[in-house]
RNA sequence: CGGGGAGUCGCACAGUCCGGUAGUGCACGAGCUUUGGGUGCUCGUCGUCGCGGGUUCAAAUCCCGCCUCCCCGACCA
């Protein structure tokens, strides 16, 4: 792989011109025609030097994966936040198509609420404040003047202040509340099971680009229910739906579990989540579901009279998951050579790349390769024909590869005299060929698709599982975190103070991720103190 | 916000100590050449040296202030 080829050569090598999807007659002469292109970035975000590999630097390999997928960019002139580059907001936006049709299978429906939240809001569920207050940015005044003053540049000045101030939302369980309680008067109202796809943005101390910007795009679950036990239900399905999602769509194995006290969401009875495990050993929390209680129903006023006319407050549960998938989705599966994209998620899934050697054997082989083009289109496949005359078969094989797409197709003379062509799987050595028939292709490439989609899985749960390690003393416990550099997931014993897990998290920097749902109880004693446990948890490092 | 590192063309970097016309490789443009894993050659284009002040005949370089990014903490999806 790229590891072990000199880095002089990737470097005095490097070169993608521009990306065109389609055929040149459905090109036409519209996207970046004659005019300095969007392809022109494309081409120098993703130029030269190689890939940080992850032994090297894991954080540095990380961005370079983003940066040469052509992923995302740090927004320079916003602090803590990122510019999403169309082939990022694609696979963002495969995530929320998925996310977004069980949802609705779930019976829930979008909506949308105000970025800006009166001030006072916040201040009414006092876990809540306490949780958010920090990393709120605050509206305070509305207006710009321009000011000029002699012998200065023109500068803009700021107007009006505002009566009260608005938070930019972290989050929206104070405004949907509000709403809530003018929307809900009797149990006939319930459950109500709202959703809102949005950005939101948390004032964060130190950001990485998906995994934590002080603005991001997720999307946030809010219902309201008449029990508890039907809120708990609510609470389960939905975290039952993350990880479905994580596992069979992002090809990422979860555990599901509940967050101690000290985790636990800003104003939550409990808190449930989804756990990953990347490939440096670190755990990323990848989806919330959250049990509200009657919290926020007694905040907001939320009430409603039930079936014996007594008025009651409603119990409500939210659930979220954000951009930050993008991050665990790279970390789970990228390589040396770039991203790897599941091909669920992959918005190319197929590059074509013809090979010839003079006009005529380009006519012939671009040909065959737009019928080739076709079928898998037919088959349901996103497909790219790369016929740019600019670059040759070997960038062009760089640059899909870099952008992990699933499968890389050659068709050339010799496949078209034998009627097949050579196909080379992102998720395995390029070396590693396959020849398959060109009649028929759409059906195969469809077939190994799935095939794609499963071994990644796999991959990335023998990874985890290999990693995920039973623990009985203290001493273990340190050992064990951190092996062959990198980390492990520890399923150790805890008292159930969060002082016991605070001297932990002192003591090692792993916190507990959660504590498992699957699985059956365990008497032991806690790694720490002795004191008696009835269930191991999973302590880790944490992004 | 504390500790460390860094900001020079699209990317990676040299130049900064010791002030004197802003450089290299890749990318980008043109041409020829080449095409089954980053073709080769020739000629060319692109910079208010992160921002704002100051010192100086002269500042990428020295001084002051600020901003941003990366890493390690604390905080977190």
């Amino acid at each position: 792989m790229h590891a072990d080829r000199p880095r002089e050569i990737l470097n005095c090598h490097a070169g993608i011109a521009q990306v065109l999807v389609g055929t040149p007659r459905e090109r036409g002469g519209g996207f970046g025609a004659g005019r300095p292109s969007y392809a022109t970035s494309v081409a120098r975000a993703m130029s030269n030097d190689a890939i940080t590999t992850r032994s090297q630097d894991f954080a540095k390999w990380y961005q370079d994966v983003i940066r040469r997928g052509d992923l995302a960019e740090p927004a320079e002139v916003v602090r803590g936040c990122m510019v999403i580059k169309p082939h990022g907001y694609a696979i963002w936006e495969k995530i929320q198509q998925e996310l977004d049709r069980r949802f609705k299978a779930t019976g829930h429906k979008n909506a949308y609420f105000p970025l800006l939240i009166p001030m006072s809001f916040l201040a009414k569920e006092a876990a809540h404040v306490e949780g958010f207050a920090m990393e709120c940015a605050v509206v305070t005044h509305t207006g710009l003047r321009a000011v000029q003053r002699e012998g200065e540049k023109a500068s803009l000045e700021i107007k009006n202040p505002l009566e009260e101030p608005y938070v930019i939302r972290p989050t929206s369980e104070t405004i949907i509340g509000h709403y809530f309680s003018k929307w809900i008067q009797s149990h006939r109202d319930l459950p109500l099971l709202i959703n809102q796809w949005a950005n939101v943005m948390r004032w964060e101390m130190r950001t990485r680009m998906f995994l934590r910007t002080s603005e991001f795009l997720w999307q946030e679950g809010h219902t309201a229910h008449a029990t508890h036990d039907e809120a708990l239900e609510e609470v389960h399905r939905m975290l039952g739906v993350y990880a479905d999602f994580a596992e069979s769509v992002m090809a990422m194995p979860v555990i599901r579990g509940q967050k101690t006290e000290t985790e636990r969401f800003a104003g939550a009875l409990s808190t449930f989540a989804i756990e990953a495990m990347m490939q440096d050993g670190k755990a990323l929390q990848a989806g919330t579901s959250h049990d509200l209680g009657q919290n926020f129903g007694k905040a907001f006023d939320v009430k409603f009279q039930n079936r014996s006319g007594d008025i009651e407050y409603v119990w409500q549960t939210s659930w979220g998951a954000s951009t930050r998938l993008v991050g665990g989705l790279i970390m789970t599966h990228s390589d040396d050579a770039g991203l790897v994209l599941p091909p669920a998620l992959a918005p190319i899934q197929v590059a074509i790349i013809p090979i010839f050697r003079n006009d005529a054997e380009r006519s012939k082989v671009v040909e065959a390769g737009d019928r080739a083009r076709r079928e898998c289109v037919d088959a349901g496949l996103s497909v790219v024909l790369d016929d740019r005359d600019e670059l040759r078969p070997g960038a062009k094989h760089f640059e899909w590869e870099q952008k992990g797409v699933p499968v890389r197709v050659e068709i050339g003379p010799r496949d078209i005299e034998s009627g097949t062509c050579v196909v080379k799987r992102r998720d395995k050595d390029p070396k590693a060929k396959t020849s398959v028939p060109l009649a028929g292709v759409g059906a195969s490439l469809t077939l190994l698709m799935g095939q794609i989609q499963t071994s990644l899985f796999e991959r990335a749960k023998a990874f985890r599982d290999q990693r995920l390690v039973r623990v009985d003393t203290y001493d273990d416990f340190k050992q064990a975190l951190e092996v062959d550099g990198k980390g492990q997931f520890l399923l150790a014993h805890w008292d159930g103070t969060p002082e016991t897990e605070q001297k932990i998290k002192e003591g090692t920097k792993a916190t507990i991720r959660c504590i498992p749902l699957e699985g059956e109880d365990e008497p032991g004693r806690c790694v720490l103190t002795g004191r008696p446990s009835q269930r191991r948890v999973i302590f880790a490092q944490a992004y």
